[in-house]
This record gives structure tokens, sequence and C-alpha cells, in this order.
DNA sequence: CTTGACTCCGTAGTTGGGTCCGGGGTTGAC
DNA sequence: GTCAACCCCGGACCCAACTACGGAGTCAAG
């Protein structure tokens, strides 16, 4: 299969193949007597785990990793799901933290319902008093 | 204060001061007589408060618009107040991705506790499998 | 008055993950 | 046999958010 038939059944443009080439996250496919990259039906399985594994936060050198551990064995398995754990944790406590933050916005947002005099603007008040409470 | 004690107290590299500046997250601070920039005490408190939502996700462009809300931006609390609004959905909408990718990762890491061929990853194979889910 | 730490400035480099450019070669349909 | 569509390649460029460089000025201590 041509470049641009993988890129477009793996959703990704064809530098994108090229620059994974680079990486050495894709092996160097054969070619057609004119020079023309010929890749194998599996990669597209292989671009899509790579896309998945983006999706789920991991980023390229520990996709690359995965895919190392591919072919190992248990030892292996326990590695990947390390690097799973790792990045499950990662997102959790990004998450609390991230709530927190739209919590203490939504509290600011809810300041502007609050009765404040004529020309001073209670959410911006709250704004600035919450920057110097920051340790 | 010397642009050295203000990095130092922020936390904070001397040159990302001069960054800031030239993004105009910090005005020009005053000027000693030798030229050097000396600093007012509350930018201790703006620096916090820019590396802390920085640590939330806010990009600084978004800080930026969040500082503006204070300072002669919009006129109008009621347009400070659609700000932080949009903000604030924007923050709930990353925090539901994030729990998504949170939840994938999750139920991937418990097929590990899942009995497997002996030569096999679950995990491995559970993330090909999704990918090939896609569509 | 010299030394060394600090500061100034403009500019360039880094990282991650691509994306684009432009000059050329290859294919396949008409 | 010619044309468009495709592909090749090295290298430049993009974004965000710094971080480093290096030559020159400032300042306080000894």
């Amino acid at each position: 299969m041509r470049t641009s038939e993988l890129a477009d059944r793996a959703g990704v443009n064809t530098e994108t193949l090229r620059y994974y080439e680079r990486r050495g996250l894709l092996t160097e496919p054969p070619r057609t007597p004119g020079g023309y990259r010929d890749y194998p039906a599996a990669s597209v399985g292989l671009l899509r785990f790579i896309k998945r594994a983006q999706e789920l936060g991991f980023t390229l050198d520990e996709v690359e990793e995965l895919l190392h551990l591919d072919n190992g064995g248990p030892d292996s398995c326990d590695a990947a799901r390390a690097l799973a754990e790792h990045r499950r944790d990662d997102l959790a406590a990004r998450i609390r933290d991230l709530q927190r933050m739209h919590d203490s916005l939504a509290d600011l947002v809810a300041t502007c319902d609050l009765p404040r005099a004529d020309r001073s603007c209670a959410l911006l008040e709250a704004i600035t008093d919450s920057a110097e409470g920051i340790r």
C-alpha cells in the first residue's frame, strides 16, 4: 500500500508517516522499483495503535517504549502495566487540579450575583483577592 | 525588588520575567537610575498566580485573558462575567476529556488481571483492539 | 580601582509533534 | 506522448513556553 493510502486509512498526514519513520516508530517499508514506499497491510493497525495511545495521553517516546515491549515476555507486560498506571495516575492528578480550578472559577462567577457597589465588579475583585491568597 | 530576587521568590528563571514582559503579561516595571528593573512587591503574587494557573493547564494566552479581566480590559462587569463563564465551561469540557482518557486507561490496566496466554500481554492487545475499534 | 556578581539587550536555540516547501522522478489514463 | 496526480527528499517552518548566549553596563566590597 502506498503512502497516501496508508495515511488516509490511518487518518494521518503523509508527512507524519515520514516523521514516524525518522523517529523510528515505523520501520522503513520495502520500496517499489520506482522507489515508492510499499507498506504492509499491518501498518494500518500499527498506526491506529499509535494514535490510540496518544489519545490516552502517551507521548511518542512512551509509545515507542510500548511498541518495543510488545515483543517481550511477561516482564514486558509488567513494564507496560507500570507505564499505563503511571499515565493513569498522572491523569487522575491533573483532573483533580482542574476540578479545583473549575470550582473556584464557578465560585467567582457566582459572586456576580452578589449585591455590589455601583462602580465595582465583585468578580474582578474576587480574582484579585484570590491571586493574593495563592501560596 | 530586582529581577533575580523576584525570580527567586516566584520560582522562575530571570529570563522568564523578560519573556513575560515581552508578551505583555507583566507590565514594564520602573527602572533604577542605572537602568535596572525595580519590581513592586505585588509582582510576586502575580507571578505565583500565573504559575499556578499554568500548572492547572491554562495557556499563557488564557492567563493573560484572566489578568485582563482585572485591569482595564473589558470595562463591563457583564463582559468579565461572560469571559469567566467561558473559561469555566472550557475547563469543564477539558475535565470531561481527561476523565474519558483516564477511564479508558483504567479499564486497560484492569485487563492486566485477566487470565491470559503465557506469552501475551492483555494490556497491549487491548490497546490494539481498541484501536481497531476506531471506525 | 579592580573584581566579581548582577543586570541589560537582542537574538538564537530547545522540545514535541508535526507540517510545509520546492525541485525533481514515477505512474497511469487518455 | 503528454498531463495530472502521486511520490521522493532534505530541510525549513510552526506552536508554546521557555532558556541560553554573549557582549556591554552597573554596583558594592575590598
